[in-house]
DNA sequence: TAGAAAAGTGCAACGACTCTACTTAGTGAC
DNA sequence: GTCACTAAGTAGAGTCGTTGCACTTTTCTA
């Protein structure tokens, strides 16, 4: 999964970020975000707390270790669609594909119940997919040549970022992912009263 | 505005949150957030630290001093819309009418510069609104009768609390509410490209 | 193999925030 | 009035996240 590093100064330093996160994750788990401090991080990894703030920007970090070159797919199926599919059909199919099967490795149900449990994780989950709404709504305008700030490119960016935050915790999330992008591409419409019981 | 409180205890402690609320105002304006402590605040204020937050929740909290009851407003503008008017142009109406006011007093200048120049206050703001995401998206699902959970309701919900973030910043804010529940009633569309110069 | 570069260490410090025990002052009943 | 109750405020110590600094160790490179 993860390639071997050219020099074994990468590899160390890979280890090392890797023993951070993996001591992290094990204390978080066990105990409770608030409840474990850095220093207790750094002492079960053997490394000092100035080694874990060189590998990882903060605290709430530790617990979104692997969650990179997101923006970059994201940016990439704007962009390489394939020709003659709308941006927002190319976006569906994007969530569609990608974002699901994230929560369908071991521990996802431990891992999910400690972001959700913990106010600063969910503010940060949250944080981290709208801080993606510049480079997105850059590359919608790009593709429809219009101004890089344009409102209604940055409205619809913001709004497919948020999906996940909606989708989340919903039985079917596929539904839900459509359900969303129905708005998105017809525009919301009341939802059909259920049957009185 | 503010009405005199029963009791003098009340007021008293109301004069004091004031105090520190000022004190906190005014050097942030001065030096800016970052280079502002609480200890400075307290001390300008002539109260103890412990006071400061006995009075406030935490540092931000001291900026966004009188943000309060506007999840009530939002609230009341869903349920006592106008019979007949739909709960899209009841929002859409109370933003217009709510929300660019709030701008419109001395120090906005400064203060809007404050906040969009520290990303910790940009955040905290940011999620203030997308707090009440629960409540407003309850008030909707009720008046249409359907679930409190209902996906297509708490997604509209968090739209519409996207809107003052996606519409600050823009010259003609009142154009860019229109243009973003243009969106959530019609559905989103490419814009226009414009003419190459 | 020397010496640059980078990773890691230990420690001191700062600021936000909390806790505890204490003082002060307004309140309401007798 | 005064007495007991309660809430506001204080001082000070302590925790924790985070940063900076001077230093050692390891690895890379020429």
């Amino acid at each position: 999964m993860t390639m071997p590093s050219a020099s074994r100064r990468d590899r160390k330093k890979a280890a090392t970020r890797q023993a951070i996160a993996d001591a992290a994750l094990e204390l978080f788990l066990e105990r409770g975000y608030d409840q474990v401090s850095i220093r207790d991080i750094a002492d079960a990894a053997d490394v000092s707390t100035a080694t874990v703030f060189k590998h990882f920007s903060g605290k709430e970090a530790l617990v979104f270790d692997q969650d990179e070159d997101r923006e970059a797919q994201l940016i990439a199926a704007v962009r390489e669609r394939p020709s003659g599919q709308s941006i927002l059909d190319a976006l569906r199919q994007h969530v569609l594909d990608t974002w699901p099967s994230i929560e369908a490795h071991p521990q996802a149900a431990e891992f999910t119940n400690l972001v959700n449990s913990t106010p600063v994780l969910r503010a940060y989950a949250e944080r981290m997919w709208t801080r993606y709404t510049d480079s997105l709504s850059a590359a919608i305008a790009d593709e429809l040549g219009v101004d890089h700030d344009d409102l209604s490119c940055v409205a619809l960016a913001r709004f497919v970022l948020e999906i996940p935050v909606l989708a989340r915790g919903r039985q079917d999330r596929r539904a839900a992912v459509d359900a969303i992008f129905g708005i998105l591409t017809h525009g919301w419409e009341p939802p059909s009263r259920p049957p009185a019981q």
